[in-house]
DNA sequence: CCGATTAAGTTGATAATGTCAACTATAAAC
DNA sequence: GTTTATAGTTGACATTATCAACTTAATCGG
């Protein structure tokens, strides 16, 4: 049973990861959260981006993106802005601070990337990634068979 | 840089991993968390076993181990035992109930394991977890290393 | 043997993350 | 035009995690 082990290194492997995280994103000094640092950069990268976009990208209820945005908002770092087409939505937008602070991260993410694939090879990395989605992708189909 | 999107990855399949183990250790009717599981299961494998050996392989603080292991006195799951060679130290035993919880627990596991690794060989799951140990390593050492 | 230090475990406080349910307001569908 | 779905908010709460202070017991160096 060559899976004995499997899902221990999988916690072990992010429990420590995200330690480093978090104690990155605090030397930062922005009195944010990793959670905060990764809802900025989906932020940056879909244009226009909204509430619902970053809920669906996470998978995480709607409630906690309120909040991590409204933290976001007061700390100056994006706004909101209504979307004309529909008074219900709201656009979300990297502020100039916002902009700082997102290359900030970029350049710890990077740091923790580096650390973390140290001695791997470009193959061996997309095939890691390759494997984990493909188990995500497993763990959904299982979910949704449970269902009929 | 083929690594960009690779913490997204790993985040999103533990993730939802853990949301797919929530859910099967809730349906146990047990009232405890995936941690207790966890607990439970480095209890039963590890024989003697005390809150030390549970924080240091798990790398939580002591006290969270402490109220892991206290809840799960309270349902009859384990019982607490004087260390006879140290009266700091105690050492914790699964229970006859205890251990019907741990036969469920390795169902549920296996059962998880099996979904999410569906269509990968073991050749495919031996290096996956073998990337994940090296991963962690890595952290671990870009931690010391930042330290002298 | 004695005092200092270390280790095991507990307790209180609090942070970070996550979920559910109920709600408002607007849009879309029939 | 009523019903239904969607965007977002708010309150309550659960889970996991960490820190600091503390007690008790063991160990180490003199």
């Amino acid at each position: 049973m060559p899976e004995h082990k499997s899902l221990e290194s999988l916690f072990h492997l992010v429990h420590i990861l995200k330690r480093q995280l978090h104690e990155q994103v605090e030397q930062l000094e922005l009195d944010i959260t990793p959670m905060h640092a990764r809802v900025m950069k989906i932020i940056d990268r879909k244009k226009p981006c909204t509430a619902v976009d970053i809920a669906n990208f996470l998978d995480r209820d709607k409630a906690q993106v309120t909040r991590l945005v409204n933290t976001l908002i007061e700390k100056g770092l994006i706004t909101r802005t209504q979307n004309p087409s529909d008074k219900r939505s709201l656009y979300l937008c990297i502020t100039g601070t916002g902009g700082e602070v997102i290359r900030a991260i970029e350049k710890v993410d990077t740091t923790t990337r580096k650390i973390m694939m140290a001695g791997l090879t470009s193959e061996e990395i997309i095939f890691f990634q390759h494997i984990a989605d493909k188990m995500a992708n497993n763990i959904h189909s299982g979910l949704i068979s449970s269902f009929k």
